[in-house]
This record gives C-alpha cells, structure tokens and sequence, in this order.
DNA sequence: AGCTTTGTTCAGTAAGTACTGAACATTCCA
DNA sequence: TGGAATGTTCAGTACTTACTGAACAAAGCT
C-alpha cells in the first residue's frame, strides 16, 4: 500500500482534531442535559463518554485522563452512576483495575425512574384530593386534572418500558 | 339551631387542627417533589398551596402569610411559575392587586416539558452515532438502544398529551 | 400634592452542591 | 517485608442557589 502524501497526512490530523473536539462537545452536552434532569454535571460527563468509549469499558485512571477531573469525583460519581443503574462495574481477568462500562437497558432503568416519579405526582394529588373531600367539585377540579393525568401516564408506563425494549431486540 | 356543646367545640378545633397540619404537610411535599424535578422548592410550595387554596386565586400578600416568606421570593418564584406554564396571573374587577392561580392544562405543558427532555436525549443519542459512524456495530449498540427507547417514547408523547386531556373532558 | 398599597429589584447572606487532592486503606507484586 | 498501584474518604474550598428584606417604582386614593 502507498503512503500517504505529507497533504494527505495533514488532512487526517486536521479531521482527527475535529472528532476530538465533537467528542469533547459531546461530553459535555451529556452532562448539561444531567444536569438539567438533576443529576451531577460530572456523572453526565462520566456517561457521555462511555457512550462513545473505546473500548466501552473504561477504568478510572482512563477516567480521570480523559475527563480531566479528579479521582475522588470520579469515585464519588461513578458510584452514584452504579447506585441508579445507569453503569455497572465490571473486572477483567488478570487486572487489578476496576472497569466501568453503560448497563444494559440503562434507559429501562431511567425510564423506570421517570415512572416513580409520575406514581408520586399521582400519590401527592391523591393526597390533595382527600384534603378537599369535603368541597365542591369545582375546587377540586385543579387536583383531579393532576391526578387523572398522572394515573393517565402511569397506566401506560409499564408499556414504555417493555414495548422501548421490543424494539431493541426487534 | 342549637348551639355546640364545649366538648363539640373542642372536637372541631382539633379537627382543624389536624386539618391545618395536613395542609402544610402537602404544600411542603409539593415542595419536596419540585426540588427533585430540579425546581425550587419555593415554587413547589407556592403550586401545593394553589393547588387546595380556597379561593383557588391568591394574591402575594395571601402567599407571604400563608407560605411565611418574603415577598421578594414569592415574587420571584410566581414569575417563574408563570414562566413554565404552571399558574396564571389574573386581575379581579376593582382590585388592585394581582391574584395568581393553577393555570387550565398545566399538567399538559409539564408533559410537554418532558416531552422536549425526551427529545434532547434523541438528539444527543443520534449525535452519538454520528460520531461512531465508522465504527462496528457492537460499539454503537449503547447509543442505539438510547436513541430508539427515546425515539419510541417521543413518537406517542402527543398521544399521551392528547389522551390524557381527553380522559379529563370525558 | 402627599400618602398608601402593591409588586419588583437586588445587595447581602446562609445553605447546599460538587469539585480538588492529600491522606488513607486495600491489594498485589517482587 | 517494603513498595507500587488502585480506589475511597473527607477536609477544604469555590461556586451556585435561593432566600430575606430594604429600597425602589408604579399606581391608586384622598
């Protein structure tokens, strides 16, 4: 095979540098969306690289290189990552270093969590329901509209979830 | 008609007591369940207690005492509030004041707010695959699976925007 | 005009979040 | 055994959030 031509070369360094900065963008979009749904900015981070990592597993060390950040935030924050499900951590024989890569069905998992959390925007209207039980329907009205909504949501949750599936392995 | 015994009395100053306890447990549980969708809690406050207040519009001077917080807070938290779609501000004939109350549909808006989550987290996923375009399959998986559990999830978003709100008008 | 009422603005501040990196604990290797 | 590698813990700190309440602006009343 011919080797490449000293323009050739520059072109390939030229677009080398463009991917590292769309990673980079990348990385950082992940956790300003974490960010915005309430989690950490860096566990985001953490996740939008092992999204693209390669290979998907990745130690901390890695971590800490790639993310430029410190190693008690990169512990602290891929152990609240592991604690909702999001990444898992794995070993590889014959290595003393801890690898993290994205769980399976992670999104089923977030998704789960969104569901809770409709369950108790549900709950709470219920509550508020129950507060007014002795009122007019018409004051009631702004908690029934929450409560029907939310129960609305919650039926098809499940659905979500293992329908979101089925698709993937379809 | 006749009048209440003491005891009778007393038995209804318990009840609203126990009435009044309720109340601030739900206004402050709104709170709580805002802060974990990453609103302030103040706000949450402020839409729990529109949510059972009778009548259900409420001035800032009513908030302040009720909520017992400055003004400066409710002022600037009710115009968040109004900024999400949540409640409406409304003028009464011959008041000078201003009144606030649970905007119609607020539950549709916050479902279409999480429906524009949904959405970034599509457009994140697929600038993910663009960035691993030339890679194998397997390394792509990870984003697969989230563009299409997010792909899914927006394609019946506007039904259950639609659905819900049918189910409250049936 | 002056006064009162109402809502907004923002300096000041308390509290919370989340990051750093040194110290430490654990495990493995020579 | 000592040293190296790895991950955890946490004191310290920078930064952010969100609240208070005084000062202010606007509007209505007398």
């Amino acid at each position: 095979m011919t080797a490449l031509t000293a323009a050739e070369l520059d072109s390939k360094r030229i677009e080398q540098k463009i991917k590292q900065i769309e990673v980079s963008h990348f990385v950082e979009e992940v956790g300003l969306i974490f960010e915005a749904v309430g989690l950490p900015r860096m566990a985001g981070r953490i996740f939008g690289w092992l999204l693209i990592a390669n290979p998907p597993h990745q130690s901390m060390g890695d971590l800490v290189e790639v993310l430029q950040a410190s190693k008690g935030s990169i512990s602290t924050m891929t152990r609240l990552l592991i604690q909702i499900s999001l990444i898992e951590r794995v070993s590889l024989p014959g290595q003393r270093r801890d690898y993290f890569q994205i769980k399976p069905h992670a999104w089923s998992q977030l998704t789960q969590q969104r569901m809770t959390q409709i369950t108790a925007f549900r709950q709470l209207a219920e509550r508020g329901l129950n507060l007014l039980s002795d009122q007019p329907p018409q004051l009631r009205q702004r908690l029934q509209e929450m409560h029907d909504m939310h129960a609305f949501l919650e039926k098809r949750c499940p659905y979500w979830i293992s329908d979101g599936n089925k698709n993937n392995n379809g």
